[in-house]
RNA sequence: GCUUCCUUAGCUCAGCCGGUUAGAGCAUCUGACUGUUAAUCAGAGGGUCCAAGGUUCAAGUCCUUGAGGGAGCGCCA
């Protein structure tokens, strides 16, 4: 008999009728209800044994963990709870989970530990409302950008430029590293090495998407991205999945309407499509934050939250505007700030951005038009000579999720900047190509996946948001 | 990389000013109960107190070093 998922059942719609329903348990009560769980929801399907004609040792073996088929009627229940449940008229093992040493118990567990068991840890509610929601987040920006006109462009994982200047790489080799071929200089020979010179996984695929977004129009990326960077926070990872569009024929404006409708695209779509999920990890927020001072908890719960961001336009300003809200501040005047702001052209530190958001607007914020110095050789030069054509989007909690910029499109002064910069034009040719042929003003942007899926889950840390993190010291699994 | 806190039973944690046999809840096991909702009730088992070194008559407790983890900062998405 074909399965059908729990996700089928709930609404009753089945009553009556007999079916057959696979899945983990996740408790047995009273040798006679099993909470019952498939992944295809949140919720559990409350299967029924008449524990009095059942085998003993069949009863033995349905314990937390173990994979069982059950087979019977779908009645509504007879108990308070929920709406329906599955008289078993049988029930087969499929694996059993000794419950002397299946680590996941019918209680809380820190996420510290489930961390440690990152290979279980899909089993519980949690994890598995975050990864429901993480596909959805990941099907709606797809859904986003091809309802517009987007092509899909995959930029390449393995890169030989070592030009991007985005952080520092991972090496790509199939060298020995016990007996490393030199060249007569003493150097690393790399024409021996797989491609023939020294390669790197990627760290954007910004450059290779601004090439075809300057013929098919508007493309996006949407690939895993490696930063070799000691980075040891709660919203850096070393592995971790970015998107990236790129928009021929527009300017920071265009890229910034871009970059908010797609969003709050993607907010709605999951409140709209992902309910249940997103209550549990509301309530789960809020249980956590009980434990933690007033002045630290979020103050909206979190479908409130997302629903305030998709409601309400980001608060958009220069850099410039930006630096006199923080002079005059309170924090800033009282030195309450580890650094206090005191000239333009200061890069602004996290202290300062969540000010900003958290405090002053309390909303998403777009900063735009930075000191060119702080900012990246490829960003658009703005009239003052002084600023350049980016853009940061700042959430609460998390602070840069979107970094973009208008990119500049005038030959000579992107190889003046490049000059500036120490970037070698040589082994950007191709880059530098998009401007001699036919170039034309061009805008996009850098979406940090993992942190939207934070923010829109509520988890703190990004290494709950991925399913196998990779960080410093750590690449288990 | 820096700052800071933490590491005691399978999990979450308590353990006072250094003092006798290291505790609780949950989980597990045994039994009872049988329409439960992280079921309940009774009982039992379960410890290299992160590791190494040091101070002391005496160290889970103090000191040093190391390992692992959390939070914050820097780098960024």
């Amino acid at each position: 008999m074909k399965r059908t998922k729990i996700i089928d059942l709930l609404d009753g719609q089945l009553i009556g009728q007999t079916v057959n329903l696979k899945g983990w348990v996740r408790t047995f009560r009273n040798n006679q209800f099993i909470a019952l769980n498939d992944g295809s929801c949140l919720s559990n399907l409350q299967v029924v044994v008449d524990y009095e004609n059942t085998e003993e040792s069949l009863l033995k073996r349905i314990t937390t963990g173990a994979a069982i088929s059950a087979t019977g009627l779908l009645i509504e229940s007879q108990g308070r709870g929920q709406k329906v449940e599955l008289k078993a008229e049988s029930i087969e093992i499929l694996g059993d989970a000794d419950p002397e040493k299946y680590p996941l118990q019918p209680k809380k567990h820190s996420l510290e530990f489930l961390r440690e068991i990152a290979h279980l840890r899909f089993r519980t509610n949690t994890f598995g409302a975050v990864f429901r929601i993480r596909h959805g987040v990941a099907f709606a920006i797809h859904q986003f950008f091809h309802e517009r006109g987007f092509v899909y462009l995959h930029s390449p994982i393995i890169t030989g430029s070592d030009a991007e200047g985005a952080g520092e790489m991972f090496q790509v080799s199939t060298l020995n590293l016990d007996n490393v071929p030199k060249n007569e200089q003493g150097n690393v020979d790399f024409k021996k090495d797989f491609f023939g010179k020294a390669t790197n996984l990627t760290v954007s695929g910004q450059l290779e998407a601004e090439l075809a977004a300057l013929a098919l129009g508007q493309v996006y990326t949407f690939g895993p991205t490696f930063r070799a960077e000691n980075s040891n926070t709660s919203r850096h990872l070393a592995e971790f999945w970015m998107i990236e569009p790129e928009v021929a024929f527009a300017d920071l404006n265009d890229d910034m309407d871009l970059a908010e409708d797609m969003l709050k695209y993607v907010m709605k779509y999951i409140l709209d499509h992902y309910q249940e999920d997103l209550n549990f990890l509301e309530q789960r927020l809020a249980d956590e934050e009980k434990t933690k001072p007033q002045n630290e908890r979020s103050p909206l719960p979190l479908k409130e939250k997302l629903l305030f961001c998709v409601d309400n336009d980001f608060e958009r300003l220069s850099y410039t505007e930006a630096i006199n809200i923080l002079k005059n501040c309170k924090p800033n005047k009282k030195g309450q700030f580890q650094y206090i702001i005191e000239d333009w052209g200061a890069d602004l530190q996290s202290e300062h951005e969540r000010y900003l958001v958290e405090k002053h607007f309390n909303k998403p914020v777009i900063l735009t038009d930075y000191p060119k110095n702080i900012k990246a050789f490829y960003m658009k030069v703005n009239e003052d000579g002084k600023t350049v054509r980016a853009m940061d989007i700042l959430f609460p909690g998390i602070g840069e999720i979107v970094g973009g910029s208008q990119r500049e499109e005038r030959y000579e002064v992107l190889v003046e900047r490049m000059k500036e910069m120490h970037i070698p034009e040589e082994e950007m040719y191709w880059y530098l190509d998009t401007r001699k042929y036919g170039t034309c003003p061009h805008a996009g942007f850098g979406l940090g996946f993992e942190r939207l899926v934070q923010f829109i889950t509520g988890m703190t840390n990004i290494r709950d948001v991925i399913p196998f993190p990779r960080f410093p010291g750590n690449a288990a699994f």
